[in-house]
DNA sequence: CCGTATCCCATCGGATACTG
DNA sequence: CAGTATCCGATGGGATACGG
């Protein structure tokens, strides 16, 4: 299982781990990242698509992850104007592992929902 | 790359998956399942190994833990007390997925610092 | 040894209004 | 269209002290 040996969470190099940890540990990150998937997308589009996300967090995440050189912005010089977002090949191999925590998510929610009701009435 | 098809994010049940996100978002899980690996632990010991985490986090992200069923919680009658915490086979699923973050994120530090000082510099 | 209770402050993030 | 500015309530999490 640890083929690889655990990461260093612990040793040194722990801090700057966990500030990329926290990085895609907050709010919309996740959500951004895989709405972004492998195609550009606008700002708006991506609004959307990570419904009911606020222009505001919007705005603060995909700077958050552009300068983390997970995401490019492109600005065109169009009227009216046009921005462009996609991920980076950084951003990409991020998405992988991303996925697999989404779809894991996915697959063990409602057993999870399950579990919460049952600790929540035992410890009630 | 989404032979799956992109993960329900955004359509119903969406809620479900972000609040299994967010268990595993915050500060301290990712850390704690990485360490608690395929191995049961005592409570002081699984401290030392997730240091600096406090007494009150570390009791608060196992008890979370716990009630999605990802962690079991064992009290041995003995003198002192001892209390074992493992993971289930759920949180074994996960702590793989989890290991894959936390692989890139230790693989992608050292490249995401240069890519934030480098951003810094540029719109300072 | 293994926790819980309290206090308290920093940060996160929503609502809303305004700009190029 | 694509943001920024401001305000403010909710939450997260550290420090500390106490209890079984």
């Amino acid at each position: 299982m640890d083929a690889h040996g655990a990461p260093e969470l612990c040793g040194r190099g722990r801090e700057l781990v966990r500030d990329v940890l926290e990085r895609v540990g907050d709010k919309w990150s996740v959500v951004v990242i895989c709405q972004l998937g492998d195609t550009t997308k606008r700002f708006n589009e991506l609004r959307r698509l990570c419904e009911p996300i606020t222009q505001r967090m919007l705005s603060a995440t995909l700077h958050a992850l552009e300068r983390d050189g997970i995401v490019t912005r492109t600005v065109h010089d169009a009227r009216p104007i046009r921005v462009d977002y996609a991920l980076t090949p950084r951003g990409l191999s991020l998405l992988d592992v991303v996925l697999g925590l989404a779809w894991w998510a996915e697959r063990n929610a409602p057993e999870i929902q399950q579990a919460r009701d049952a600790f929540d009435t035992r410890t009630r």
